[in-house]
DNA sequence: TTGTAGGCGTTATCAA
DNA sequence: TTGATAACGCCTACAA
């Protein structure tokens, strides 16, 4: 591969000529500039990033840490995430933590030792003082892990307050609430209290039921509903804590010859774009996921450029009303 | 952040020694190493891997390059490749395509510069040449492009075959297969062809519907089983050329109020997890995905290693019988 | 407007 | 067994 030197040479010039025509710095003749120009193209010469990065100190990496991109959730996420990234200039180091706190804490070492710009968290095992160390610029989703770190979520509560009050308001008498474990610090678990809260204003009779781990684990769903069902025989309104969870509740209920939305009626989370075909005419609360990918992307940029960021980004859910309930 | 320098200087040993230590290059006594070790320790040190890269011209970066990670059987795949290439020491720079002819090839320049290791295609929208003049390491999905270009693919021919023979086998008299687009250089249009062959062979009537480009179009889907149904009433087994493809047939079916399997058999390809939840029970073809990521992870390695490969790697299929046919 | 020299943090090559 | 010294390819003072 040719480097600066090659084209100096070619275009009858020093390196730093050349380096500065590719940073576009100081005066430059057109005359000079076409001439440099005309030799990369000859020469089909790339500035070496790795050489960029290291004279600079930046790397023009983002690194990003989730559960399981599998999960067509963090998948969207992901891919909204890449191309905004992509379109500001940086990279993006794919890291699947699986929930699991050693690897977690692996990959962060990894994307420090990479001197990534930046991390963006959509999975957060670790203790608080493991985040606060690492003096990088970070943000979260859905963790408030402590005020100098942002963190991007939906607005967890009021989904939560829309989609129990839209049960309620059609006339379901017995709900159920599920989920994924309500840790403290996991801000998803305000879905969880909005829903208590809410039937407990409202005066209507409510459980609720959740994973152990946060894992996406197939088979726990499953039972779950069937647990909830066997429990409790007269449940006519679900709020799932995804759309994933609000498809396995669908298909229980079809298993078990439960009509929707006349039986059981059942609202999701999300916003997936695979629910027109997991679930069609769902009924949800939708986030706005490509504006929390994008946010998260500008916040790590801000970060970069020593920016000033807020602490939290909350941002608006819509409820969405298909055919569910 | 620390660097072997200041390590160097805390041992009270040059910074070669230090490097030393960090690659385990020649003979160090046991005292040194420790001496050196507890050094790194007490200041949190680790290596830079950028000036690592570049010395070494080695970035152990894998560059990935897929039309768009939020479909599920890519988002897998990407999935499964990243894990691989992390237990191999490789990091994985994620980049989508969307099968975009312009974004590939910056992407593929973009990787370039940054000095990955080698490149795993999962699109490829461009001309042969742009891929054999790049003098990387590459391996393909599903593509062969030139004789020196490993590609990874699953047995289309034979899994066309198995669910063309599956249907008719049931009892099928009139079948049909939908697909993406059949480019004469992507391999899935063996799926294609195996169908045509075996109906042809069997003496089953048949006919076929493509979409126009392979992008994920969800619309096209339902517009193309809305088509089908309309000129050929009388369908009664439909070998979808994917998962997704095959749950929009199921969707239309049921909503035609036509029962599966009594009235329409179908038959999906992929083996996609979510497949579970989208069309329980769906009968399909099912890819090895974690081999195929695992391989193609491997391939690029062995490359990078100086190794032989060969031309082509085609995994085999499985037929898995459910429910709907 | 252009060039020289030194540095980014590491590894490789020689000597000692 | 250990240590200078020169790369790796680029960028940024400082000089001219």
């Amino acid at each position: 591969m040719p480097t600066i030197k090659d084209v100096a040479l070619r275009a009858g010039v020093s390196a730093t000529t050349v380096s500065r025509v590719l940073n576009n710095r100081g005066y430059l003749s057109e005359e000079l500039k076409k001439r440099v120009h005309s030799a990369m193209d000859e020469l089909n010469y790339r500035p070496n990033e790795l050489a960029r990065s290291l004279s600079r100190s930046k790397s023009n990496i983002i690194g990003l840490i989730i559960p399981h991109v599998s999960h067509p959730f963090f998948a969207e996420l992901t891919s909204h995430i890449e191309e905004h990234a992509y379109l500001q200039g940086y990279k993006l180091l794919l890291c699947n933590s699986q929930h699991d706190k050693t690897k977690e804490l692996e990959y962060i070492d990894m994307l420090r030792a990479s001197r990534v710009d930046g991390i963006i968290m959509g999975s957060h095992t670790l203790e608080v003082d493991a985040y606060r160390q690492m003096s990088l610029p970070l943000v979260t989703f859905d963790r408030r892990i402590s005020a100098e770190i942002p963190y991007v979520c939906s607005d967890n509560y009021g989904g939560g307050v829309l989609a129990t009050s839209l049960l309620i308001n059609k006339g379901c008498t017995r709900i159920a609430h599920i989920g994924g474990h309500p840790e403290l610090h996991i801000l998803s678990r305000l879905r969880y209290e909005a829903f208590r809260d809410t039937a407990g204003k409202m005066n209507t009779w409510h459980t609720s039921l959740h994973t152990d781990n946060d894992s996406f684990d197939e088979e726990a769903y499953e039972r779950l509903l069937d647990q909830l069902f066997r429990e409790h025989p007269g449940i006519d309104g679900i709020f799932a804590g995804s759309d994933i969870i609000a498809a396995y509740a669908l298909k229980t209920c079809r298993e078990r010859g439960l009509n929707v939305p006349e039986d059981v009626r059942i609202v999701g989370y999300d916003g997936i774009a695979l629910r027109k075909l997991l679930a069609p005419q769902l009924s949800t609360i939708r986030q706005p996921v490509e504006e929390m990918g994008k946010l998260a992307v500008d916040l790590i940029i801000r970060q970069v450029d020593g920016g000033a960021v807020a602490a939290e980004y909350i941002l608006p859910v819509e409820l969405e009303e298909g055919a569910t309930t």
